[in-house]
DNA sequence: TCCGTCATTGGAAGCGCTTACATTCGCCGT
DNA sequence: ACGGCGAATGTAAGCGCTTCCAATGACGGA
């Protein structure tokens, strides 16, 4: 019964079983055309009782291929990764390939495993804030096709991105025709290529208000260290802010519990923005910027699988649009949720 | 620049650019103990200069071990199996081992993608409601390490659950302890072990107060059906429940809104509770049970390893405790959200 | 000075599969 | 009745790597 180390079965006592060569028993189970009608049912039979399942590693030698592509991302905690994963899971499964999943958040050595990753992928999609653009750059040059997610162009590569400028810009007017005119912004342009956009945006409809520039205010991605970094910027007395735009949902979430915390009421007192629109987003009335995530993660798998079979040619960049979602936390005259 | 078609860099160049063998090369490069340091040098700056790769399917072969190991989930939508995956994926990476990732949710040849995956792994996770005993059994069969999560056993083989029963039963009775005495279950105890679970403890709790059994009100896993479920259950006029103790949070954030919708309070005309204490669900003020779904991930990644290495013994099975989280929801006299 | 040792490197087999090419054989046309 | 053709199958050459074993050569002890 099931011993304890067993060898995995292979092709050859597949033939030997059926009585014929590797040769016929590879094409019985692939190219079903070029074997007789009743060798073929004999060697899948005997395939199926010996559980015979080829291994991948023979194959993708032979072929050259390894019909699996990979995506490197920082983390899959917050549902924005999760979701753009799916949609990227979705694709390439559809297009009869294995998915590899690399997450580098926390790790030393990321250069290193997408070095690694590389080897065992016909391609693979590299998110924003993962690895540093010579790590990109040095992968592009070995041959390996590759499109990057959310993070700006390297080379000659193909990039995907939810648009973070136009969006923020727009968020951020609407925020000035409430009448706030002291906005602040909570996260950090230098820790992600999103963020720069966001704050750049920012910064432009600042501008275009004919307001001072403001400078960020640095905080993580993280419920905890918005909370943090808001509790900091609320407590200084008289140049309290009236709005703040946050770079992400979870931020401004944070940022929501440090104003209930000091007694401010939101959004009279404070007026709160954040990015994403993640489901506690909804039942916390936070104004955001919805991403169609799956989206974006399904467009990158397309690309990079026109890239893998040679069909793209130059190199391609797409901004797909982002939707403001108007709650209540900005000072709206709406304050039902929206639906 | 940069020529379209490039074959990527073999062992066998870099050997004959470093005027070396293959076998030095090879050695160079992981037995770094076995050459002479200048060789090892020497190839290691080809190897750089080439941007030479080792081909893990070569490896792959040679080994006899892919290096790799799978995960099989329902889908990422919502946060729970995100977190699963990401604590698997920090153990395995850890482990220094590739990680794959299969989403069965509605794909119809599940089992067939799965027996896919198991050739290109040396073992593989599987969560449930993917796919059924039968293919479980036919690929522990195969003498693949296998680690079953949160599904009941099936043979020998490893198990990690969280636990459902005894929590639903401790949530029903707190419910109970409310004084309400019409409860109502929403989610299908046939589409998932866990939801079977959580409705035999459901029901045990009524058992234990003397009451009569109900039948499950069928629902899926997403908010949308939620609301369905819950619109038409809170519409039978004079056999409406007071208590509503749902599958899991999505659902329940479903029913509160057609709670809301049909304007019943909550909890003042509705007592409500979910479970996985998603991160919406702390903004909705909803009862909620929480499971340690990172450490599921992870713990089921280490048994994985200790089965593939041939460490384990026996076959083990483990029951993760869960935590109520009591909250508005529910009819507690705390309104304010925990911390 | 000779031989045994050991460090270093090379030769070559083999991992499981695909596929180009060779072989076999039944059948048709003439 | 024979040549030829095509269908069915077999043979064998790799794919890129690891690793056992053999070969080489330097070095130290006797």
């Amino acid at each position: 019964m099931a011993g304890r180390e067993r060898r995995p079965v292979t092709i050859y006592e597949v033939a030997d079983r059926a009585g014929v060569s590797i040769a016929t028993v590879s094409r019985a189970l692939r190219d079903s055309e070029l074997v007789a009608p009743p060798t073929r049912r004999r060697v899948q039979r005997v395939a199926e009782e010996l559980r015979f399942r080829p291994s991948r590693a023979g194959r993708a030698l032979a072929e050259g291929q390894h019909a699996a592509n990979g995506i490197v991302f920082p983390d899959l905690s917050g549902p924005y990764y999760a979701e753009v994963v799916l949609g990227y899971e979705e694709v390439v499964a559809e297009l009869g390939r294995s998915v590899l999943i690399l997450a580098t958040q926390g790790r030393d050595n990321a250069a290193e495993l997408v070095a690694e990753l590389a080897g065992r992928v016909d391609g693979m999609v590299i998110m924003g804030r993962t690895v540093d653009d010579a790590t990109v750059a040095r992968i592009a040059d070995t041959g390996l096709p590759l499109v990057l997610l959310a993070r700006p162009r390297v080379g000659l590569v193909d990039t995907v991105t939810a648009d973070n400028t136009d969006s923020a810009r727009a968020l951020t007017g609407h925020l000035l025709g409430h009448g706030h005119r002291e906005l602040a912004f909570l996260g950090d342009p230098a820790r992600s290529p999103d963020v720069a956009g966001r704050f750049a945006g920012f910064s432009a409809a600042l501008a275009d208000a004919g307001l001072d520039p403001v400078e960020p205010v640095r905080s993580e991605f993280d419920v905890r260290s918005g909370y943090t970094a808001a509790r900091e910027l609320l407590s200084r007395g008289r140049t309290r802010p009236e709005a703040v735009v946050c770079a992400n949902d979870e931020v401004a979430l944070g940022a929501l519990r440090a104003a209930e915390d000091l007694g401010l009421s939101v959004p009279g007192d404070l007026a709160l923005t954040g990015w994403d629109d993640i489901m506690a987003s909804h039942y916390a009335r936070l104004t955001t910027v919805h991403q169609a995530m799956r989206e974006l993660g399904a467009t990158a798998a397309r690309w990079l699988d026109e890239r893998i079979s040679g069909v793209a040619a130059g190199a391609r960049h797409e901004v797909l649009p982002t939707r403001l979602v108007i709650r209540a936390s900005c000072g709206s005259h709406h304050d039902r949720p929206d639906e």
